[in-house]
DNA sequence: TGTATTTGACCTTA
DNA sequence: TAAGGTCAAATACA
């Protein structure tokens, strides 16, 4: 694993050094007040630059712990160790996973539960989810309608819409052993409308179940658009994705604060992880919940007849994860002639 | 027989 | 200490 990694330091080196290349044309470019045009693409460039850095930079942050011989997965390949040794490591183990677990960016759908929706959310949001786990909510607003144990009650007397009320059913990644992908997701009766499931979507696919891994750099914005985050193919028929990209182009603006990008009417705050840097747009977290009601409100072919929508509504504890300030693409967006960006925090 | 789900126990965190 | 979250053995299913 050490060439992967040596790789990865050498693609990070060399986009920071071209990164910094091309802020010194910037540079050179801004003694001369009349030119514009190439500052903005330049500027453009830089901040490609910078983020597939970023980018390179957390996939090694993430990789890391897959070469730590410790690391958490089903390793058959692991020598025998005293009984003891072996729990001292296991507990060394689950509390690094922890750790890792919590600062994974965590961002919420909400989904309308039509009849027959299951318990998990939408039957198909592109990745494969195995159960791990059920919870009982305690303090649910929402009165229980049975007390559910299958041996108790036939599975068949129980309208499942009663089974969601009561329970937060947990889901992980199918790969999460063969490839390490720690993507989780908690599925949930919303406590303020129970005709909306929560569902809670914790750390990025590493395992490339749905995306393409890298898109060549001219391709168009639509092409682009056709592969999307799994949830975002949820959000809208994908023939509106265009214009969604259109107003972003067009009538936002970017500005950064913290480590949060935001723009006049919504929070950028991107959830998504390696595999999604390079070949997203935006990702869930982009649409807020006017931007839902403008896409959605009555145009939507599907309409009644769909079994549900998805209202992206947070990127609720992405704030605080460090890999996630820079997550998407800026090339396709025109830049504000007032954006400032000031480069100089990368280098610190 | 392999894979997915269920569910009680256990661990972590606030 | 209670609640959330995860593990892993038992069980179900294709």
């Amino acid at each position: 694993m050490d060439g992967g990694s040596g790789t990865v330091q050498t693609l990070l080196i060399h986009e920071l050094t071209r990164g910094h290349e091309l802020l010194g044309q910037l540079l050179a470019n801004l003694d001369q007040p009349t030119v514009t045009n190439p500052c903005k693409q330049l500027a453009s460039e830089i901040l490609l630059s910078i983020e597939r850095a970023l980018c390179i930079a957390k996939a090694s942050i993430l990789e890391s712990p897959r070469l730590n011989p410790s690391y958490g997965g089903t390793d058959s390949s692991v020598s025998p160790r005293s009984e003891s040794s072996e729990q001292a490591s296991k507990e060394l183990e689950r509390r690094e996973m922890s750790k890792k677990r919590k600062t994974l960016p965590k961002w919420t759908n909400q989904v309308l539960a039509g009849a027959g929706e299951r318990p998990e959310g939408p039957a198909d949001d592109g990745y494969s989810w195995r159960k791990y786990g059920q919870k009982e909510i305690l303090g649910a607003k929402h009165p229980r309608l049975v007390t559910l144990r299958p041996t108790i009650i036939p599975l068949q007397h129980v309208k499942e819409v009663d089974m969601i009320e009561l329970f937060r059913g947990y889901y992980r990644c199918t790969h999460r052993n063969t490839r390490g992908c720690l993507a989780t997701k908690q599925v949930q009766r919303s406590d303020q409308n129970p005709s909306i499931l929560d569902i809670t979507y914790r750390g990025d696919h590493t395992c490339h179940q749905k995306q393409q891994l890298v898109f060549p750099h001219g391709e168009t914005e639509q092409e682009q658009s056709q592969e999307v985050h799994p949830l975002m193919d949820r959000v809208q028929p994908q023939h509106h994705q265009p214009e969604l990209l259109l107003s972003f182009q067009t009538g936002l603006r970017v500005r950064t604060t913290g480590s949060c990008i935001k723009t006049d009417n919504m929070v950028f705050s991107s959830p998504l992880g390696m595999e999604n840097c390079f070949n997203s747009n935006f990702s869930p977290s982009f649409i807020s919940s006017a931007a839902s009601e403008s896409n959605f409100g009555g145009a939507n072919p599907q309409g009644a007849e769909s079994d549900y929508k998805e209202i992206v509504t947070a990127a609720s504890s992405a704030v605080d994860s460090p890999f996630v300030d820079m997550d998407f693409m800026l090339g396709n967006i025109d830049f504000d002639p007032d954006f400032h960006f000031d480069a100089s925090a990368f280098f610190v």
